[in-house]
DNA sequence: CGGGATCGACTGGTCAAACCAATACGGCGA
DNA sequence: TCGCCGTATTGGTTTGACCAGTCGATCCCG
């Protein structure tokens, strides 16, 4: 390891670099363990207090993986881990629910299809599993919204791309708190159930235009179930 | 701010969540101060070096500000800001950026077509000058990659939906990591000039079909521009 | 001789008290 | 009124101590 004394003014932020240089420069590998604090700090040039918030940092962003009583290692770098903490970006908005519907239409439908090409057997069998859940719990609102968000989240990870999942459960957070609005609505549980077996049927079939159509139409019966509900208050 | 003492261990872990969670909830808001360090140590139970830990995480990630002699402070949270330190991710794998390039492609695809109907005469206007202002810089790539962005970014805006747009900055900060890549290849520029036009000119129509299939196939040439530099490097 | 318990060295986690350094702000003087 | 300066306040850094897990070698018993 290439290590030079830290000027003393913002040593805690060039030791974030300078670690983090260390990382992306393949210098420190995936998995591999970095000095003590102790001795990082010394060959540093900085206290190991200083040293410590350098490495918190990482650690939060997950790149660094600090294990008590064994020592502090390099991540996977796996992109799924990398992008989760991106997933705050999205929950902070809270103005969006009327725009929700639009975004989900665009990303949800997009996922359908991209899913179909690459869902394997098992996730077509938990899909399965969700669905058939779902019809056991046809009565109850609870469950049936947490099936829901199974079967959502089921497909989306079934595109097998961390950043879009990262996104979609940022969107799914906000689309949660407008679910639990549209559930309740007299004939959209049916609707959805019929709507969800549907989109597996063209999952299970592997075509991207019927799985992103299934989708889309899915999306447009909630919205179109809560305007009218939200006209039936407005009146 | 509601604060509750911090069991001892995993504290610093716990402090990140706690000022987290006051954020998102906005309990704490764009630009408001934190009580200083000394007294909100006190307030969460912990010491102020665990405290400093968690801020320095938070920091680093954008999320909070701190001034010295001054105070530390919440950001302005937007999404470029919160975005920049995951470009790490993207300068870590080419698998990263390839994921990204799919996200782009069901974004801002359907992003293009939205705008399409939605676009006003001012917006087009402005497009056109981008268009100009990227003619004019043909040899400078830096400026280049200015006006790049900066017309992804207009014809974004131009959905007018909020929700979609922050996602989308924040992808677009992301995306900034791999455009230094590809912008330098060999004919990708001049690729770029054309395809924008074309999109620009399939909004100005307002027909929604055009301008995604506009968009969809820009991004497909800088996608196999970028594969095909993948494999020379590897040969 | 084999295997389990034990102990100690090492590592990260937390705390405390002090001092440095930059800023804000109020009072003072020109 | 304007500008300077001092002081209180705030973040930045350091040091040293102790707590709390983990690992591995050693020791003892069966």
């Amino acid at each position: 390891m290439s290590t030079q004394a830290i000027k003393r003014s913002a040593a805690a932020e060039q030791a974030v670099r300078r670690i983090q240089d260390l990382v992306q420069g393949r210098e420190l590998a995936p998995g591999e363990r970095l000095p003590a604090e102790r001795e990082l700090a010394r060959q540093l040039g900085v206290s190991r207090s200083t040293l410590r918030e350098a490495i918190r940092a990482l650690v939060v962003m997950n790149i660094l993986v600090s294990r008590h009583g064994d020592g502090t290692y390099v991540s996977s770098l796996e992109p799924e881990l990398l992008a989760e903490p991106f997933q705050f970006i999205i929950s902070i908005s809270d103005e969006a629910l009327l725009h929700l519907f639009e975004v989900r239409m665009v990303l949800e439908t997009e996922c359908a299809r991209l899913a179909a090409s690459r869902i394997d057997a098992g996730e077509i069998d938990e899909l399965d599993r969700i669905l058939q859940d779902s019809e056991a719990a046809r009565d109850d609102p609870e469950e049936l919204l947490d099936r829901d968000v199974e079967l959502h989240a089921a497909i989306v990870r079934a595109t097998r791309n961390p950043l879009l999942i990262r996104i979609m459960s940022g969107v799914g957070a906000l689309a949660l708190a407008g679910r639990t609005k549209t559930v309740g609505l007299p004939g959209v549980a049916a609707t959805s159930l019929a709507d969800h077996a549907r989109i597996v049927a063209a999952l299970r079939s592997g075509s991207a235009e019927a799985a992103g159509a299934a989708m889309a139409a899915h999306l447009e019966h909630v919205e179109t179930a809560f305007a009218s509900r939200a006209n039936e208050d407005a009146a």
